[in-house]
RNA sequence: AGCGGGAUGGGAUAGCCAGGAGAUUCCGCCGGGCUCAUAACCCGGAGAUCGGUGGUUCAAAUCCACUUCCCGCUACCA
């Protein structure tokens, strides 16, 4: 790897984070695609040799329980999606080299070679930790299996995490009650020997490595807090079947342990690069000149969810096992809709499907995904927006340059005019081809686009300050002059605008009558001589109506409203790496016929019920607990004295309107910490809506409820 | 709570690391002109105390401290 402008005499590989399994996609996924995509096809105009690899992740906990729930087998529940992934890329110009899987074959065997790597070197070892078991059925139920209360605030949670309550991670073990998500069963834990990666060894290491690495502020930033403080070792081991078997000596996964799914969900970058390098013969591209002997330029393009999985255990994995160290890390924001988080269980998404149905050009979405923010600056998307960008800039701008001058130029000279390109014009060209240049080098996708844009605006001011339309009389040479130029500056167009567009680059090219393929081209072909004679252009962009608009618009709203009536809130479909879930408006949640959970079948005896010390209080104060969406710390007096309880209530009620309201706590109930707040008692309420108990009559405060 | 990223006219964005003229550019808005074209371009205009407070300095969007809001991460969800 070196760390010279691209292009390098290296080889690069550009990757984006995988897609998980268990949903479709949507914009937030396309945003990363389709910028790891601008960034590789602009590599390439640079001469950068490369390739743009990905493939679909099928492991982990989530698309177990979902295959579970739906009653097919996990590998055919996450081959399904990878099918529609396969098939949805290309409709979008997203053009990996290779899409592979993390089950293939060549990423299991990749990665329990490399995993025996790090075996040899000395980096893993053994150690004894509490998992949750169902003991019926003799299975380990690692995190997402188990459910149980959260014993911080109470809540229902996930065995990892309570989901629902306060937000907090969940160590195994910490959860009370366990249940098998799975039977129902009641989990118990027990001691399991699971890996360990000593990632803590390779501190040294990765501190020197996070200060070479390029790309985002956010992904150079974010991992200091680990590198720089304390290095955990990474338990790299699961207790389940679904997964890659740990490689052992004698019949592989015979103790029933899988790696855990981000071991070999990166390595699905290099397997998918060795397929294709496979595929396309190593004279072509060998991967092995890439992720081996410090070798080829590696460039990620994630979601800023997932930064310490690159910037940590990833390298720190390479390191040990002897691959190279990636170049660069570029993390992108969010997608917003309307200003409001990106929500696929509330259906507030723009999904991929949706988008071609409704038969909008998919240059069109790439264009507003790559151009409109910084990379790691998050998104909004709206129709509104989406059609004022489309018809101001790809039409009234590019595509109009483009078609008025060549439009001329055909009518007037039944193509390119006779003459030599003026030097003023060749030298925008250089400045706009140095702007492009520039921008991949900061990994800077919107630069990219924005070069192109630029050089077609310059391209108007141009010919609207020539009038070749008047010159076509009275100075007939001065015309062909500019119509010349202006041909030539749709050439350096359909180059330059090519990584963002590729289809209308391409239509451009063969319009102006070049030769070859504008895929293929170098920057230099922003230079080559157009066909002497060429047709009648068309309109490369067509416009977006104000009629069309406000019908997506309203098809989007009626969705979410849909959505946000019938929903269960219990097939919270899961979301991947790139969604911002929002959680934090509670304005349409008029849940209604809701099935009632089942009655509990324990029976509690009168002691264990007498051991709770419920007692009548009254909120004295609240106020929101900063950084935590849902939590509020209220003091509560009752009667004997005002305690201090951290409640998780915060979207569901006016957190202003709550001093002076009568209400029931736990009170003898352990205290816990959240959020670095003590809770000292537990606030009671019913249901998804926190509605909160109190008494009817007025028992003072302080009042012991039996 | 800790850490990271962000906040710049109505929208988007540059400038910040290496402090200096009236704060960049694009879109939108208002008025006027022009017309080869999918109405682009030209001229003029309104609109930002650069999230806030305090400090350093001759000089702060830029450096320092504190603070508000949004987003992400916090290691066994991917």
């Amino acid at each position: 790897m070196s760390h010279e402008p691209f292009p390098t005499d290296g080889t690069a590989v550009v990757t984006c984070g995988l897609p998980y399994a268990n949903g479709d996609l949507h914009v937030g996924h396309l945003r990363g695609y389709v910028g790891a995509d601008v960034f590789d096809r602009a590599l390439r105009k640079l001469g950068q040799r490369t390739a743009y690899v990905c493939g679909s992740d099928m492991h982990g906990t989530p698309i177990a329980v979902n295959a579970a729930e739906a009653g097919v087998s996990p590998e055919s529940f996450a081959l399904e999606y990878h099918e529609q992934y396969r098939e949805t890329f290309p409709k979008f110009d997203v053009e990996f080299d290779n899409y592979g899987h993390t089950d293939d074959g060549t990423n299991t065997e990749l990665t329990r070679e490399i995993v025996r790597e790090l075996e040899d070197a000395g980096y893993v070892y053994e150690k004894e930790i509490m998992v949750a078991f169902d003991p019926e059925e003799g299975q380990a139920l690692p995190d997402r299996f188990v459910e149980g209360t959260c014993p911080y605030c109470g809540a229902r949670a996930r065995g990892d995490e309570c989901d629902e309550g306060c937000g907090r991670h969940l160590e195994p073990g910490e959860i009370e009650d366990p249940e098998s998500t799975v039977t129902g069963n009641p989990a118990e834990y027990r001691e399991r020997t699971h890996k360990f990666f000593r990632v803590s060894e390779l501190q040294e290491y990765l501190r020197e490595f996070i200060d070479r690495l390029e790309g985002t502020e956010n992904a150079k930033n974010q991992p200091r807090e680990w590198i720089e403080g304390e290095l955990r070792d990474w338990c790299i081991t699961r207790d389940m079947d679904w997964g890659i078997d740990y490689p052992g000596e004698a019949g592989e996964g015979e103790d029933g342990l899988v790696l855990y799914v981000w071991v070999d969900a990166p390595i699905e970058y290099i397997a998918s690069t060795k397929q294709y390098s496979e595929r396309a013969g190593a004279d072509e591209y060998d991967w092995e000149d890439v992720w081996k002997d410090d070798g080829g330029e590696i460039v990620h393009v994630i979601g800023r969810d997932i930064i310490q999985h690159h910037t940590v255990f990833w390298p720190a994995m390479l390191h040990a096992a002897g691959y190279t160290e990636p170049r660069a890390v570029a993390a992108t924001g969010f997608i917003t809709i309307n200003g409001k988080g990106l929500s696929t269980s509330r259906n507030r998404a723009i999904w991929a499907r949706e988008y071609l149905d409704e038969g909008f050009h998919p240059d069109l979405l790439r264009y507003y995904l790559a151009t409109n923010g910084g990379l790691q600056q998050d998104v909004d998307f709206s129709w509104e927006k989406f059609q004022s960008r489309v018809n101001s800039e790809l039409v009234g701008t590019l595509g109009n340059f483009a078609y008025r001058s060549l439009l001329f130029a055909q009518r007037n000279y039944g193509g390119t005019p006779d003459c030599e390109v003026s030097e003023a014009v060749a030298g925008r060209i250089d400045e706009a081809v140095a702007a492009f240049r520039e921008a991949v080098n900061d990994y800077s996708v919107r630069g990219v686009g924005q070069a192109a844009l630029e050089l077609a605006r310059y391209g108007n001011e141009y010919i609207q300050a020539e009038e070749p339309w008047n010159l076509v009389d009275e100075d007939p040479e001065r015309a062909e002059q500019v119509i010349r130029d202006c041909v030539q500056l749709s050439v350096a167009l359909a180059v330059l605008f090519e990584p963002v567009a590729p289809d209308t680059a391409e239509r451009l090219w063969e319009q102006v009558g070049a030769d070859g393929d504008v895929h293929e081209a170098s920057l230099g072909a922003a230079h080559d001589a157009p066909a002497a004679e060429f047709g009648e252009p068309d309109e490369l962009v067509t416009k977006i109506e104000d009629e069309r608009v406000a019908e997506l618009n309203e098809k989007l709203e009626q969705r979410i409203a849909e959505s946000a009536s019938d929903e269960e809130s219990a097939d919270d479909t899961d979301d991947t790496d790139t969604d911002a879930d929002d959680d934090t408006d509670a304005d349409t949640d008029d849940t209604t016929d809701m099935d009632p959970e089942p009655i509990a079948d324990d029976r509690i005896s009168f002691d264990e019920f007498q051991a709770l010390d419920l007692r009548v209080g009254r909120i004295e104060t609240a106020e929101p607990i900063e950084g935590a969406d849902k939590l509020v710390r209220l003091e509560v007096d009752i009667g004997v004295e005002t305690r201090q309880v951290v409640a998780g209530i915060r979207q569901l009620h006016d957190v202003d309107a709550l001093p002076g309201k009568r209400v029931v706590i736990a009170a003898n109930l352990e205290k816990s910490e959240l959020f670095g707040v003590e809770s000292n008692g537990m606030l009671l309420a019913a249901g998804e809506e926190a509605d909160l108990l109190t008494t009817h009559g007025d028992a003072p405060v302080g009042t012991k409820i039996r």
